[in-house]
DNA sequence: TATTGACCTGTGTCTTAGACACAGGTGTAG
DNA sequence: CTACACCTGTGTCTAAGACACAGGTCAATA
């Protein structure tokens, strides 16, 4: 299987399918004709566990961990449910400021509906920021 | 007026105001007997415009357009306008995905409650993500 | 067989908005 | 005069891929 057929089965992009080979994710086999990568089905399901970690928050560096884990024989289960709770703290807060900065965005625009546009001067670049 | 009293005026870390130097935002002069830079009381003010289009949520490319704009004489307002808008709904779109990812990690931290601890298999990861 | 042209490949570089490490300069207390 | 804390600019690093590039492959055609 090559990278595009990969891709194309787990519905991401060639892209990261390079991506998560170059950080060592997966190592696929070379074509030695052409220097192709090979990918096998083991390298296929990993890439499955990979990109469902990912849509559950964890970042690609929570997955290394999580994968150098299982490759000692170990439950990772511990591990990542550890950082599961972390990243969900994280996230939350992001979000928290996101929900805010949302506020804000719109109190502005509301705020600007009424006010003219001003040429800037030597102290003022544009007014509706300046004075908000 | 040195880096660090910028910085502590503006309520910003010494990093931020060198990186507004560095990317041309603002442009101090220096002092040629130890190569400090200079921050004059207009450079003060020129950060807190863009520290505050920051605060609405405009990218520092934006601010970098604005900027241009008002250098040439032009009112900055109607880029500014429309600027705001297109970022108001970028950020509302990611505000959408991370409200589905922070359920989705909810609903595992749920899920996973019950489950136990397993050691991974030659086909099996961590079988509270792959189960998910 | 030769050639076109569409598609595919790996590698290397670029992205945001600063954070951080570093080697050296400054300035004050002793 | 010397410690020593603090400050400085420059250069490099970050996350998670996206994108550009030069070249390779392959089927359809001439």
């Amino acid at each position: 299987m090559r990278v595009n057929q990969v891709a194309e089965n787990l519905q991401i992009s060639v892209g990261t399918v390079r991506y998560y080979t170059r950080i060592g994710f997966i190592k696929p086999g070379k074509n030695s004709s052409n220097g192709y990568k090979t990918y096998s089905q083991a390298d296929v399901q990993r890439l499955r566990f990979i990109i469902t970690a990912r849509q559950l928050g964890f970042t690609v560096e929570d997955i290394g961990e999580i994968l150098g884990e299982a490759a000692k024989g170990k439950t990772a289960c511990p591990l990542v449910r550890k950082l599961i709770e972390h990243r969900l703290a994280e996230i939350e807060m992001r979000f928290a400021e996101t929900q805010i900065l949302l506020k804000r965005m719109k109190a502005a625009l509301r705020d600007w509906e009424g006010k003219p546009d001003k040429s800037p001067t030597g102290h003022m670049i544009c007014h509706l920021i300046e004075e908000f």
